[in-house]
DNA sequence: GCTCTGCGGAGAGGA
């Protein structure tokens, strides 16, 4: 008898953390033989251990959940037994692994295909190759048929846009074009055939996001609600591949959780054309359909669930998880390799010897740390769904309560976006990034991938593949760095030369040539740090306390490498360091570089370096060949150290690599850069701020540092400065220095205020007409904000203000964002405001810093010594401190730092 | 409790 929809039980969702897993059994029902496993689930509401039972395939599950684990069964049923409260999964059930754990639809794909292939994938990364640069353009190409935009024009432009790739590659555009057009004619053919009808509905590249399931990816097209995927290969055979359907199945899942039916997918296998009429056999047809039922959408879950609780355990993958048959697999020797290296279990077996324990050890605790750091792109995904938008907007993550405006179409089919925002809400989004424009729900709403153009005071301006009436934008989190982390970890352990790694790991002390030149005249520590960098055999390491001209000696050292025939690499963890770098390249007449970045990125002064990548159909001496020839022949090339993980740079090789702000990387964004040269130099100031990395790890620890202990000899101190008036430096000086460091010249000494034209030192209040001067404040409870602090730094800025200095020769730091804003609100707008953070590398004849210290100084922020390093040494004339006296001296360092300033 | 830059968006194919 069928149960009213009233009388049927109530289906729960059990979601919390696994305290006990039981075994799989295999118990008689009146339904037949059937698996149950048993689960203690300690639940998230109440914290209450429940039981659920796993019945049919869910109880597989069983097999690899371990205590500990995130798990969310939905659609269960009350199911008591002996006055116990229990549950177990319905036919509706789904059973997820660690939801907050986010998979993407291609790792499923490739890990139905062979776990290892999944590992390998993840660790090594996609290298330049052909199939996959014409894989992306066919893909383009087919977007850009759904929008409706002609064939021949598509083609054109988009192998055009792959010039530099295709160059590299060493690919002739027609060629490329030719074929390209081929496997698009089976897709216009196919549009054609009449399986188009007016009531189609089209949409392309669709991004998808399950919380519920913890699963992401990108839908190359949805028709009529179902998901097409489209494929560059020939599939003769009557049925799609496994993993195509697979593919095609996660994002079926995605839709079906959004309530669209999505029971059928589609396969576009673009080189099915008829022209192989004659010789192949099969079924030729590009479009081949199947049905996406409840079973495929199981397993999608299922595969989705080993892959997290494999991640869960940091695990490596053997092949065995699956029946993969290594016979038939390409990339069988690149996995008997990794095993043999890294002495993995795999179960197409190892080949070549392991290399030692100790890169073994270095390679797993890297790993493990890189997936930490994982986890925390994801948990800014979580942000998404769990935090409100006003939550994300005060988080700086998103720009909401816009007003959409309109849209226009652009020629390449694109859209273009606009909203008018209102208010002064700031937010980490800058032109250049990609966000989520959405209707205000970025996850189950309407949302779309966009680029944003414009981000004017009162108007947003975005870029989509569709359409979308936007009233919010956010963040979009990047995996991206993590995975060229990883990469570089590979490149570096498992390539990397044995004399490189012999010094990486300390197995080596580095060596030099002789040379007796000299590079510069007038200051012998940057002479010797050119020297060294110059005649390095393995590394050199240039450490350049603030203000000691360290991107001069970076740029005459990069001049003498290239004078002596060398190919050099320019590297830096910012942009903003990358430029720095070559505008000092430049301002010693050295011209012929390339700078590799995105535009956006660039310095606006720097961008006539910046590499096109584009080839110009229009003009034959302008195609993939001219393209590559610019990159491959310049004697210096600039990126910033994640660009050097790109497919394009890392197959470039170099002599040395030259790497500033080699303090503030972490080890991994080091190896990137570096796996591509001979030799390195790495330059930085380890008692500056250190790498910024989302997790709590030893990550930020970066190569240089590690190495300057290990090889001080290979090391170079500047040591003089050229910045600070003596009264202002000799605090660092003593306290992070150890006195070392001292003024250039005896005009760079006596610094002062009164030097500049047109002030009056005199006309000052007494307390600020010293070099270095101390406001006590009394301040107020604000938790990272103090007003009574923000106010004199106002009044003290008037005051230095009315003596004639220029007010954009001021600047005020503070340690927190918050207080930023309060100090902004107060003063006039040519002043700089900003962090300790943002401020590393500038500096300013005045510089006041509000400490925002009241009571105590239990705010890790004061913990870290290289931050008030940071802070005390950007004045060139005057720097006054502003906070509680009191509550400083509670702090040994500061109360250093307060008898220093008061004296 | 706090500081916060990069990158670009996914992408193929072979028995």
């Amino acid at each position: 008898m069928l149960l009213a929809a009233g009388d049927r039980p109530k289906r729960v969702q059990i979601r919390g953390e696994v305290a006990d897993v039981g075994d799989v059994r295999e118990i008689s029902t009146q339904y037949g033989e059937r698996d149950l496993a048993e689960l203690r689930v300690r639940r998230e509401v109440d914290h209450e251990p429940v039981t659920v039972t796993l019945w049919g395939k869910w109880a597989e599950t069983a097999e690899y959940l371990e205590e500990g684990m995130e798990v969310n069964v939905t659609d269960a049923e009350r199911d008591d037994y002996d006055g116990e409260e229990r549950y177990a999964t319905t036919g509706d059930s789904y059973v997820v692994v660690e939801p907050s754990f986010l998979v993407d639809v291609t790792d499923v794909r490739s890990w139905v295909q062979c776990p290892r292939m999944y590992y390998l994938n993840k660790i090594s990364g996609i290298p330049l190759n052909y199939p996959v640069v014409k894989g992306t353009i066919v893909h383009e190409v087919f977007g850009d048929l759904l929008r409706g935009r002609d064939l021949d024009e598509a083609v054109e432009d988009r192998v055009a846009d792959a010039g530099l790739q295709l160059g590299l590659l060493g690919r002739d555009a027609d060629a490329v074009a030719e074929e390209v057009r081929q496997n698009a004619a089976a897709i216009d053919g196919w549009l054609a055939q009449g399986t188009l009808t007016d009531e189609d509905e089209w949409r392309s590249e669709q991004l998808l996001i399950s919380h519920r399931f913890g699963i992401k990816g990108r839908a190359d097209a949805i028709r009529r609600g179902m998901p097409v995927e489209l494929k560059t290969g020939k599939n003769t055979k009557r049925d799609p591949r496994f993993q195509d359907k697979i593919q095609a199945a996660s994002y079926g899942l995605m839709l079906h959780e959004k309530g669209v039916p999505a029971d059928t997918g589609t396969l576009l296998y673009t080189k099915n054309t008829t022209l192989d009429r004659g010789e192949a056999t099969g079924d030729l047809s590009p479009a081949k359909e199947f049905s996406i039922g409840p079973g495929l959408r199981d397993f999608v879950v299922r595969a989705r669930n080993e892959i997290a609780a494999m991640e869960h355990g940091m695990s490596v993958p053997t092949g065995h998880e699956a029946d993969a048959k290594c016979e038939y697999c390409f990339e069988q020797d690149a996995c008997m390799v990794v095993s043999g290296r890294l002495d993995q279990e795999s179960k197409a077996g190892q080949i070549g010897r392991a290399v030692p324990d100790e890169e073994q050890e270095y390679f797993e605790r890297f790993y493990e740390l890189l997936e930490t750091e994982r986890r925390t792109v994801h948990a800014e995904y979580a942000k998404l769904w769990e935090q409100t938008a006003e939550e994300r907007a005060d988080d700086d993550r998103a720009v909401i309560g816009l007003d959409f405006v309109g849209k226009s179409e652009l020629p390449g089919g694109r859209w273009e976006l606009r909203a008018e925002r209102s208010g002064d809400a700031v937010s980490k989004i800058r032109e250049g990034d990609v966000v989520l424009a959405s209707d205000g729900d970025p996850v189950d709403g309407h949302a779309e991938l966009g680029r944003v153009e414009r981000l004017g005071a009162d108007e947003i301006v975005v870029t989509t593949d569709e359409p979308v009436e936007f009233s919010r934008i956010d963040v979009y989190p990047s995996e991206l760095s993590v995975d060229r982390m990883l990469t570089a970890l590979h490149d570096a352990v498992l390539k990397g030369d044995p004399r490189r790694k012999d010094v990486l790991f300390g197995r080596t002390e580095p060596e030099f040539d002789s040379a007796s030149e000299t590079f510069i005249d007038n200051n012998d520590a940057q002479d010797e740090a050119v020297r060294k960098a110059v005649t390095a055999e393995d590394l050199a390491l240039i450490h350049g306390p603030p203000g000691t001209g360290k991107t001069y000696t970076i740029a005459r050292a990069v001049r003498a490498m290239v004078e002596r025939g060398e190919r050099v690499l320019l590297s830096a963890f910012t942009n903003r360091a990358v430029d720095n770098a070559l505008e000092a390249l430049r301002d010693q007449g050295f011209e012929d570089v390339v700078r590799v970045g995105t535009k956006s990125g660039v310095r606006e002064d720097m961008r006539d370096l910046l590499l096109d990548e584009c080839a110009d159909p229009d003009d034959p001496d302008d195609g993939p060949e001219e393209r590559a020839a610019e990159l491959e022949e310049a004697p210096v090339v600039a990126a910033t150290t994640s660009t050097c993980g790109s497919r394009v740079m890392s197959e470039q090789s170099f002599d040395a690599a030259v790497v500033d702000e080699a303090s503030q990387l972490t080890e991994p964004n080091t190896l990137a850069a570096i796996n591509l040269a001979d030799r390195f130099v790495l330059v930085g100031d380890h008692h500056q701020l250190p790498p910024v990395v989302r997790s709590e790890t030893e990550l930020s620890t970066s190569l240089f540092e590690r190495m300057i202990d290990e090889y001080p000899a290979a090391s170079v101190m500047l040591d003089r400065q050229y910045r600070m008036a003596q009264r202002i430096q000799a605090f660092a000086s003593r306290e992070f220095y150890d006195g070392e460091l001292r003024p250039a010249t005896p005009e760079v000494a006596g610094r002062s205020l009164s030097d500049l034209e047109g002030i009056d030192v005199d006309t000052l209040p007494a307390n600020l007409r010293d070099r270095v001067a101390m406001l006590d404040v009394e301040g107020d409870a604000g938790r990272h904000t103090d007003a009574v602090e923000a106010e004199r730094v106002a009044e003290a800025i008037e005051s230095f203000a009315a003596a004639g200095v220029d007010r954009d020769r001021i600047a005020v730091i503070a340690p927190f964002r918050a207080q930023v804003a309060e100090i902004d609100r107060r003063v006039p707008e040519d002043v700089a405001v900003d962090t300790v953070d943002r401020f590393q590398g500038s500096s300013k004849d005045v510089v006041i810093v509000s400490f925002v210290a009241t009571d105590d100084l239990d705010s890790p922020i004061f913990e870290d010594y290289r931050r008030v390093n940071v802070a005390l040494t950007r004045a060139k004339r005057s720097l006054v401190l502003v906070g509680d006296a009191d509550a400083l001296r509670t702090h040994d360092r500061y109360a250093r730092m307060v008898d220093w300033a008061t004296k």
